[in-house]
DNA sequence: TTAACATATCATTAATTAATGATATGTTTA
DNA sequence: TAAACATATCATTAATTAATGATATGTTAA
């Protein structure tokens, strides 16, 4: 089952585009973190913060290692924090310009 | 009702991350193009384009302009296309990675 | 080795949403 | 003006999915 290219567009794009899991992956731009520190950091229950988790690292968006009882989580390539970068400049270069033309 | 950064991303994402809708934008990436053009190259039929397009205007990733019966849809901002650039060179990059780990 | 802790999985429920077919609205042209 | 064309809207249906609570699995420490 090999995606093309606009499917895997599609398919990296719906993964981020949730709030929890975008939450997750902002928090992980930071350092590594345990399942329990963002279930704590961002107050959502374990077993939905682990199902989300479970789905990104499906994507491939994020990757794990285990450290006795603990999972640590982190971004699985540098490329996804300079895409989140890129979202961001884009959604401000676009409020900016709207306000220009208003 | 504004929106925090965060919420914002993800109605960005959530708005490209659909097959159909990616498509559009990316056809738009050529030139503006009308209804008719997008369903006919699309394959959709004319209310399901109609429907996605009227999405895409509210979520301020293209425009519109009437000219006698047609109407032009095109990108609102260049930030758009530079965006999809990145997400095309980011996945690429990813996919390169996985090979070389592999 | 049992209790406590960390994480994963599963079934269910509720909500969201894309597609469709039908119809309405608006514009041009015969 | 009426027919043809272009686009938008609406109700319905089907499918997807996020959240939840319960439970299973795996690891450490008492």
């Amino acid at each position: 089952m090999t995606l093309t290219l606009t499917e895997s567009k599609v398919r990296f794009l719906e993964s981020l585009a949730d709030k929890t899991r975008l939450r997750i992956v902002e928090a992980l731009r930071e350092k590594e973190k345990t399942v329990t520190q963002l279930v704590q950091e961002l107050g959502a229950t374990q077993s939905n913060i682990s199902g989300h988790l479970r789905l990104l690292k499906i994507s491939g968006i994020i990757k794990s290692r285990q450290e006795g009882k603990y999972v640590y989580y982190s971004l699985a390539s540098s490329a996804i924090a300079d895409f989140l970068t890129k979202l961001e400049d884009m959604l401000i270069a676009m409020k900016r310009e709207a306000l220009e033309s208003a």
